[in-house]
DNA sequence: TACGAGTTGCGTCGATTGGTGCGTCGATAA
DNA sequence: TTATCGACGCACCAATCGACGCAACTCGTA
């Protein structure tokens, strides 16, 4: 009484992918029910049901899915993902597909990433980025596999308008990412480093990419978060006195510069005021703020504006 | 005990359908007489007519037949469709406290909270709602703990227009001590409950706390996260056929009820469509939508259609 | 830098399959 | 005598089939 037969329907929706790529994966790759008389129904057994998730493992670790396939296809068992990880070469093998996310030329594990996004298959999303966390680092992750995804799907988004939901589980997904990350690396000590976004601005990731790295450094601080206003920026700093804020603005609507004349002017004016991110025009900002110009820069003033404090306090 | 034993005849009325059709959900579902001899006439006990009437209901809903009688045949005792339909009539509703700051009365660790919060000291804040988490679990943490606080910033920031930064700062610690209490308990398996705010809501905290307490409960779930407009929700719909869809509206401007009847109208229409949050009306919803009161209702609800299978044929 | 070739996911279309409710028929239990 | 039984078959409709094509991404080449 094998009731576990699944039909091509219900299948796809397990894997995340259309029924119409189930059929393509059956008569390009082979990969198909054990038996199927064409014409007929497509009948999926537990084991038809593994090959196939073996071939979506491979492919949201960036595997071609050519190459996935010919995994998938003799594989009497579960292979160690280790060793799939390892090979980064990929063999001659294009990419593509209508519901595809551009990365362009960063790499098999954003590809993998784009397309488990694509699936919405948030496990799968989470695993990816928190390896690549352990594996290279906060900078190293945001620069080469996350942030490309994102601009992908940002883009698309902007061409097509779909792709929300997508968005938005792969921003979750990052999210909580970074808060693990930082987390687990969790220094302790007073915070001295205030992350705020600008006004109205409501994209918080690359500040939070900027908190893990912090913390990855050893560096502690204290994210406000997203659509901060002026006011309550400054009763922030004014309340805990930081060293050095960064304000994150993305684009050139939130990039208010009055925003910095305003931390400059505070009661305790802080060491060091970074205007990050794309919103900032280099001819508008006022004197004394720094424009850092990537996520690897904003880490480096950091870690210098606590090694000033440390000497200066003579510890 | 056997004093009500009713003909095929006699339930066929009663369920407003023809007995050949009890003939055949006999012999295809095995929704029969519990004990029946082959050429005699079945006699259906008031448990067997329990489990048809569950048969009934179901497929009056939209649910597929094969479907349906899987949940009727392994119901023991506490049935979904029961919960389902009890929910419809709305319990006594409790709104939360009237008062104008009811963390007063929702114990220390709620006042301990607040005043981190107003401290902008994150660390203290995820630690309390960490030792909360694991002490309490999830629902209790939310409904004494954080739903407090979190509703006395938000009267005072109503009021007073201040404690932006200490509203950002508790959501992100709150949103991180959720991420990481689901990372720790995560289940595995298909996802087959689907949270999403509905369009232009931006409130995501509550489905967040949800979606920690089904991982607490060992559910497994998708976060498609907040402003989802209803052809991006739809979309996921139809492609992850998700067999329950949560929708989260915080207020009455984002409540519109043609996100759910376009929820009932797709393709692949969920077994169960929650409207939760305080947005909703009762008197405005499609009839099918299930209106939890609070977030321990709705975890029931969703542990209720666990077990299901989405393939539409029997054994 | 631009462009064509190879890859790949998936939408569309007309035809077919398969699940479902129920009517019919000769035989049988009540 | 009557209601029901088991078996068979039919009509309806959603899901799926196979075939085809489109769009978009990558890469090699000019």
């Amino acid at each position: 009484m094998v009731d576990e037969a699944l039909s091509a329907g219900a299948v796809a929706r397990r894997l995340g992918v259309a029924v119409t790529t189930l059929r393509t994966w059956h008569q390009r790759y082979g990969l198909g029910p054990s038996e199927h008389i064409p014409g007929h129904h497509r009948r999926y057994t537990p084991t038809d049901l593994a090959r196939l998730e073996i071939m979506r493992r491979l492919t949201a670790e960036g595997v071609s899915p050519a190459e996935a396939a010919r995994w998938a296809r003799q594989a009497p068992e579960p292979m160690p993902a280790d060793a799939v990880a390892r090979s980064r070469i990929r063999p001659p093998g294009r990419d593509g597909g209508g519901g595809t996310i551009p990365v362009g030329r960063a790499g098999p594990a954003a590809r993998g990433l784009a397309r488990a996004a694509m699936r919405l298959d948030a496990a799968a999303i989470s695993e990816t980025i928190a390896r690549a966390l352990t594996v290279g680092g906060v900078v190293a992750t945001w620069d080469h596999l996350l942030r490309p995804v994102l601009v992908g799907i940002g883009d698309r988004h902007a061409t097509t308008g779909g792709l929300i939901e997508v968005e938005h589980l792969v921003s979750r997904c990052v999210s909580e990412a970074f808060a693990a990350s930082s987390r687990a690396a969790a220094p302790s000590g007073p915070a001295r480093i205030l992350l705020s976004c600008a006004d109205e601005e409501q994209h918080s990731l690359p500040l939070e990419a900027l908190g893990a790295a912090l913390a990855e450094a050893g560096l502690t601080y204290r994210m406000l978060g997203a659509r901060v206003p002026v006011a309550a920026l400054v009763e922030a700093v004014t309340r805990t006195g930081p060293a050095a804020v960064v304000l994150w603005s993305h684009t050139r609507a939130t990039a208010d510069p009055t925003q910095l004349s305003a931390l400059l002017a505070a009661p305790r004016r802080p060491l060091l005021v970074l205007a990050a991110g794309p919103g900032w025009r280099a001819d508008t900002l006022p004197a004394g703020v720094v424009r850092p110009a990537d996520l690897a820069e904003a880490v480096s003033l950091a870690v210098a504006v606590r090694d000033s404090l440390d000497q200066s306090r003579g510890a």
